[in-house]
DNA sequence: CGAAATCTAGACTATGCAGTATGATTGTAT
DNA sequence: ATACAATCATACTGCATAGTCTAGATTTCG
């Protein structure tokens, strides 16, 4: 009989079959992220420290593995709204802040990874997609055009057209790095881009403020 | 015999050739950009109206084929530098000019299709990301910043990291609208895209001015 | 303990696909 | 005309891999 480590109770069938799920779901996640659909069963059950089979039996086939795993990494980097505390700072925070939590995303190799399979195999799996703007899209977006349009300091003709430039500034500065190697190539840093942002963004909006 | 049907002269044995060359790429062309390199060859050969053999004829195997389909695409896609006359408008001109060239793109699905197969594949295929940072991304993103640089208008601190935001902002755009099917999901108009972002990129260059 | 359920390792099947071989056909050149 | 080169259609080889099967080991739990 196997004991939890901790409780020294024996481990019931569920919680057995919830690590079962864990160690197939974190091979599959390993596999995926680095060779994307094209990584193959055996070596997912290999990293996952499980037989074959028993992929099977928590899974049906191939493509419910992975949309089980898209669907559980896309849960754990939904962005959360946006913290109250976040949307009650005034712009300078407030934008320093975002671009910050935003950018730190680059250094987790499981986020990076997740864009690129996305990107990659949403020709595939459209509902890929439009689970991802959905979920993470989405909510960024319109939180921070909320904040703008709420904000008097910012006294911007279109937030939600400004809210997607930020964003899209963002992303794509992430892709640009981190999955086509610009960090080597092109190589810029964090705090230039969160100081140029910054500084566009603020000088508008007071210029904004007394063209009204 | 064959005849050219403009000049009525026999057909050389290289201008078949080069004929043939053309016909397998234009199927490369077609499978490779909708399945990405997972596209098969029977496929290949099939849309390009040519015999399998004859595709291995002219490439060594499927890899050679797929870079050189790519550095033709990356080839025909190159930013040339940017017009001169573009270059000596004055910023609202200049912007607004270079912002609907960018967005034009994505009325393109063979560009659309090329940004997609590069993201997916450039964990395989490095080198991809390599040509297309360097024969698309920095040309464009270096004129921009020259521009800004040289610009008396334009006194922002970091023409290149700014060059970068607004490049960053246009490519998202097109990523999330083409490749991740936001125009059905999220859809938002190219002009107010445009307009937002002169707007940002105007007020700013207002307040830069007079702040110093 | 002992029965039932689950897991493992590895063999096996079926399929798809890259790349090759062949033999017939067509077009080219002397 | 005839030899030659390229192309075509098609069959074939070899390999990778999704998914299944089996027999034996391990775990769960009354």
């Amino acid at each position: 009989m196997q004991y939890d480590c901790i409780t020294m109770q024996s481990i019931t069938s569920e919680q057995r079959q919830n690590k079962q799920r864990e160690k197939i779901l974190a091979g599959a996640m390993r596999a995926f992220l680095t060779y994307g659909y094209a990584a193959n069963m055996d070596t997912i059950a290999q990293e996952g420290g499980v037989a074959k089979q028993t992929v099977y039996t928590y899974f049906k086939d191939k493509e419910s593995l992975f949309s089980a795993l898209i669907d559980r990494l896309l849960d754990r980097f939904v962005t959360a709204g946006m913290g109250a505390e976040l949307m009650a700072q005034e712009p300078p925070v407030f934008f320093r802040v975002l671009t910050q939590i935003a950018l730190q995303r680059m250094d987790d190799p499981e986020y990076v990874g997740l864009i690129r399979v996305i990107i990659a195999e949403s020709a595939r799996f459209p509902e890929l997609s439009e689970t991802y703007l959905n979920r993470l899209v989405r909510p960024g977006v319109d939180s921070l055009a909320y904040y703008i349009r709420e904000n008097p300091n910012l006294r911007f003709s279109d937030p939600e057209a400004l809210a997607r430039i930020i964003h899209g500034a963002l992303v794509n500065f992430m892709i640009s790095q981190e999955i086509l190697n610009g960090k080597f190539m092109m190589p810029m840093s964090r705090e230039r881009i969160t100081a140029s942002l910054l500084e566009l963004i603020l000088f508008a909006a007071e210029q904004a403020k007394q063209a009204r």
